[in-house]
DNA sequence: TCATTTCATCGTAGCGCTAAGATGCTCGAA
DNA sequence: TTCGAGCATCTTAGCGCTACGATGAAATGA
């Protein structure tokens, strides 16, 4: 049939043609009304057990997919969490990742990642894009933004959890643990050990504030403590085994009485056992060594590392309670603040 | 009649009223109209220099950030890429992702991330929430995946692209590499190092088969090679240092004459060196070890590993661009293989 | 000179769904 | 019989943006 000749009635406009099954299409098919779909999606109860057994039959029959992207539009928020962390290749965030995502995901959250490389424009940039998904709430890492990153997640009235951080001013919820104790903790537990002449050995701290503050709080512990001499020594690189190498030679060549060593975290630790190793240097009789993660390794290598666990997992699982709540409740933004604390787990490298 | 009738009838709906700045508020702020405005922010060399410069200055006088659900709906795709992997606590993955995201993000892609725990029915709800984003592309992790995933990106005309192993019969394209070579080359090393009796230690590999795969190349060098044994002994649970341990004296007992051990990864290698200083085992007099990944501590462990480097980096990248081209080009769907290949490293362990 | 092309800009119809309010329908009470 | 209440279901108006096609002005050609 030629529809050329009928050319100048109204046509339609030629648009993208999707062929995707909609709402409409398993409507029909099940003979009730698109909307009497969508309630059914999201309130299974609110419809007809006889409508419900239809539209599931059609939905199946069909092999609908529900289009979130339109669903988020009508209802003004998607089913999107947004987290941005510094970086996913650290095993503590990618820990607390993976429990956030794992409880997420089971309330049918998705999870939209992003990665700062401890870089704050970059984060805004992140926060931006996170914004334009009108996701149903922002996770951040630490307490510590940009100007305008504070004016956007203010202005965005969207829930907000800022993580592996405690003691400033939250935007809105907090879940993490105060770093200057996790430092003294560890101070303390040289002193403790009889060890006199101290260091703390860290990575990256010109960004990574949080080690910075560690170390900040092993310091503050040094000089309320029996401390003879101590010492904060940064290497600008990654946090890796072989940072905590050089960082061994650097700090013994500063000061050869060194007998106790606080790490920013393991894989420093770890390199440090090596090296001593290496040189011949006796853990913990010579030098005692605290880390901080608990990593994978951290119990197993040898000397087994005595080091301080941050609970990673437990951040992840907290946040999602917090978030689920906020969601679920829309409840008033009081301030909701949770400390996950550390524990220093004693092994023999001290 | 009819002016009763709309008298009394034109009570708006009350509707969730989103306060929030639209393109519209740019456009009458900086008087052009709405579709000026969003041909500005997807090509902006197509409007004039003027308009352009009114546009942007009403951007950042609003504030406006671009609702990018709204764009994805009336778009009918969106600016996602859809990410699946086993485990973002895996450091392999981990790096894939992360690399993958750097790539995407700088050409204004999100990452929407999701892993399976190596479970074929989750990731199979992965793809079908993925697929209700309607996203840009979709990364999948291996070549094994359940019928009606296969079949949901299908017919989900969305560009797939499956990571980390190569041998099979890819969806649309692939970027990774064999692993039973790798398995092969493990072997290979090892008797080239005149080892004789031969073990293949993992972990996982009832779930994880792309280790299995190693496994399979590991036996068949042996079978073709002068081996004169060879076992592949399994640890269930996560490839962890811990598991090496245990692995390591499973295999003593079963063959204490073992003297060439290859891992189906760097953490199961690292707890090996543990356990073998542990109970006074020479590496590498006694034993060859020979690792898979490369991970942070295999050059600076003692002795240093011995080990296979996937580039889980390069995979990562060689991912974006064929994922990029696709978008950008809306090439066909040629399949795009990309073998990354492997390297074996030498180092102090074999 | 007028027709044609080029170019920036505009008007507007959806994209697929949600949610407020409207509409029936059934049932019990008046 | 009438009236509401209670409930399932439907109608409809957007959500904010993109892309198609139209418009009008300027540039070019014959």
């Amino acid at each position: 049939m030629d529809t050329d000749d009928l050319g100048k009635d109204r046509v339609p406009r030629k648009r993208r043609k999707m062929q995707r099954i909609t709402m409409a299409d398993v409507a029909k098919l099940a003979k009730v009304s698109p909307s009497t779909v969508s309630l059914y999606l999201r309130k299974p109860d609110a419809v007809s057990p006889a409508a419900g057994r239809e539209i599931a039959r059609a939905i199946d029959h069909l092999g609908y997919v529900p289009n979130l992207v339109a669903g988020g539009l009508a209802a003004a928020s998607s089913r999107v969490v947004s987290i941005i962390v510094p970086s996913i290749r650290n095993a503590f965030f990618a820990e607390t990742v993976s429990a956030l995502q794992a409880e997420l995901t089971s309330e049918g959250l998705q999870v939209l990642l992003g990665h700062t490389e401890y870089d704050k424009e970059q984060e805004e940039a992140l926060v931006r894009t996170a914004l334009s998904w009108a996701p149903a709430a922002i996770v951040l890492t630490g307490l510590s933004h940009s100007r305008d990153t504070r004016k956007l997640l203010k202005a965005g009235g969207i829930p907000v959890l800022e993580m592996w951080e405690l003691g400033g001013d939250p935007l809105d919820m907090a879940v993490g643990f105060l770093h200057p104790r996790v430092g003294a903790s560890a101070a303390e537990h040289l002193l403790s050990k009889r060890r006199r002449n101290l260091a703390f050995l860290g990575a990256r701290m010109q960004e990574d504030h949080r080690a910075a503050q560690r170390a900040e709080g092993f310091e503050e512990a040094c000089r309320k403590g029996q401390a003879a001499s101590w010492s904060v020594i940064n290497h600008p690189g990654a946090a890796t085994v072989e940072a905590g190498a050089i960082l061994l030679n650097r700090s013994l060549q500063q000061n050869p009485q060194l007998d106790g060593i606080a790490c920013s975290n393991d894989w420093i630790a770890l390199g440090i056992l090596f090296e001593c190793q290496r040189l011949g240097v006796a853990i913990p009789d010579a030098i005692s060594v605290v880390g901080f993660g608990d990593l994978d390794f951290s119990a197993s290598c040898i000397p087994s590392l005595t080091t301080i666990r941050p609970s990673g997992d437990l951040i992840g699982k907290e946040a999602a309670r917090l978030i689920l709540s906020r969601i679920r409740a829309a409840a008033p933004p009081l301030p909701a603040i949770i400390d996950t604390g550390h524990v220093l787990i004693e092994r023999c490298s001290s």
